[in-house]
DNA sequence: TTCACTATATGCATAATGCATATAGTGAAT
DNA sequence: ATTCACTATATGCATTATGCATATAGTGAA
């Protein structure tokens, strides 16, 4: 562990606003899942098993359908207990959309500090 | 406003964990600086007058100079009050480098969002 | 009946940020 | 002399996003 919890350390820093919102409304929008399944396929997005939380996970997928970007309905499962599988709305698609020019915004300003600092040194 | 707070209408979505503090470190990186006067130079990171918080902004500089991220003194200046100009730290090079990277593993992963949700469509 | 796996969910705490406001020095205009 | 615009820094309180820990329970195989 860090001897400073305030220094930078190997700590995570995954943390994008509701980036694992976008993501899952992103999956969702291509077809219908459910939580435990999301969780691998949040891997393409880079989380890993060690640095996603599961928890967040379950709560966003609550929240989205709180707020109806998402409706969801539960399913027999092959093996295993039954799935609560998800499917976006039109609202959500929508929601989708606005976060990814919110997203082009982020990369543009992440670049612009990266090149500001590489062509410095 | 938005009728609903929870959808996404035109709010601000700027959070992107302590990006203002990566990008204060790497103005003080080119230079010294006092809060003031970088809160224009933050508008080369997109950083407007409306969407930026000034309170932050102290609160950042306050904060980095408890961990030993830069260091300051007080300065006369030429009309107005005093000035509390920082100063990078080596620490704070060390840092500012090590947010660098963690910057390129974020750009990375919100490529793969914009580009998977665009080849999708 | 025990175990590994599948599956979902919530209480509590912390971290990062936003909103509102307080404080005060400086210099020019009235 | 005083009012005003501007320069300058700071903090209390609230909210948002996330993390950590834990609870619950169904399924199928050993």
């Amino acid at each position: 562990m860090c001897e400073d919890k305030n220094l930078f350390c190997n700590e995570k820093h995954n943390k994008m606003e509701r980036f694992m919102e976008i993501c899952l409304l992103c999956l969702l929008h291509e077809e219908t899942g459910h939580g435990y399944g999301l969780i691998e396929k949040l891997s393409i997005f880079g989380f890993t098993e060690e640095t996603m939380n599961i928890s967040t996970l379950y709560r966003t997928l609550r929240k989205m359908e709180n707020e109806e970007l998402v409706s969801s309905i539960w399913e027999q499962s092959e093996q295993g207990p039954k799935r609560r599988v998800y499917n976006i709305t039109d609202n959500g698609k929508k929601e989708l959309e606005n976060w990814i020019s919110v997203l082009k915004n982020r990369k543009a300003r992440i670049e612009k500090l990266i090149n500001r600092y590489e062509s410095f040194n």
